[in-house]
DNA sequence: GATTTTAATGTAATATTATAACATTACATT
DNA sequence: AATGTAATGTTATAATATTACATTAAAATC
């Protein structure tokens, strides 16, 4: 099977979200059941709140949306959650906004590169191989051996270009 | 005349530091007095502190080793020297790490991408046709407009990884 | 099923990074 | 010198993130 290379397209306004919600959680616990790890209720909702939209949500906005059931969690609480969650591929983090969003495909972990619409606020996801290729391959030419990488590209959205 | 791609090598712990300094700094009086900027004191200071070394730098660390003559500048004394540092294409700030390097290339502004060795803290920079055009290609395919970009790959340099 | 161990969460304090708002000073122009 | 603009100073505070330690919940062992 061929690989996928765009794990989250641009879905636009009024895409049916409260699927994509569903999926994630689903594909979240099966994954955490197959690893044998906990979806605790907390990071379960700490996920859900990413998932809230298609756009990078801060850190302190998750802190005040658990409100409810959590009253009033302290800034530990959401950085732990979303600690576990980075670590297990279920979010981001969009480095060069401090804010997290959903990973387009839960549970896979590899490197992704980021496109983020300026004006709409939503993000793509891509896991692409030719640009990953040639970023190896740079890197190699220079015997620089990558651990890890950031690819974020902002701009505007075929949507938002073309009005 | 060709394009430069690697606009700062990886230097290696034991280069002459001093000349990249000093040539950074001609070059952005240079550049300044071409664009009819002023390059003050203060802002010539905080440039020389963020060439101190080819190591990300902290704006707080910059802003203790003003120091003597700024005796204790305050926190945006030092963020907008970094702004209009930034904005005339001095120094790069690497967004994974809340740290600030100076551009490999004084003056130029273009799309780079950074390779930081975790071992050593150094940090190279590319303005690589490649990697921009097959991100170009990428993103045109889908209907982006890209305005920014933020490429950074860590790991280990080449004199670090054969020890 | 009680006990022990480990993982997860709670809590308080604090560190780090960054900006807003307004006052003052220095520089350039007239 | 008078005026306007750019740069810097100053105070306060916002926004992001972590440390350290206490408590609770869950899993594993007996």
């Amino acid at each position: 099977m061929e690989r996928k290379q765009i794990l989250a397209p641009f879905k636009g306004a009024n895409h049916a979200h409260a699927h994509c919600l569903k999926s994630a959680l689903t594909k979240a616990e099966l994954v955490c059941q197959s690893r044998g790890l906990r979806l605790t209720q907390l990071r379960r909702r700490v996920l859900e709140l990413v998932w809230g939209s298609h756009e990078p949500v801060k850190a302190y906005d998750i802190l005040e949306d658990l409100g409810t059931k959590h009253k009033r969690a302290a800034p530990p609480t959401v950085y732990r959650a979303l600690e576990f969650l980075q670590e297990e591929g279920f979010v981001h983090k969009i480095e060069s906004m401090n804010a997290y969003v959903g990973c387009g495909e839960p549970g896979h972990s590899s490197a992704s590169q980021f496109l983020i619409c300026q004006q709409c606020g939503e993000v793509a996801e891509l896991d692409d191989d030719e640009i990953l290729g040639i970023i190896a391959k740079k890197a190699k030419s220079l015997g620089f051996h990558i651990d890890n990488q950031t690819v974020e590209l902002k701009g505007l959205c075929n949507a938002c270009r073309t009005g």
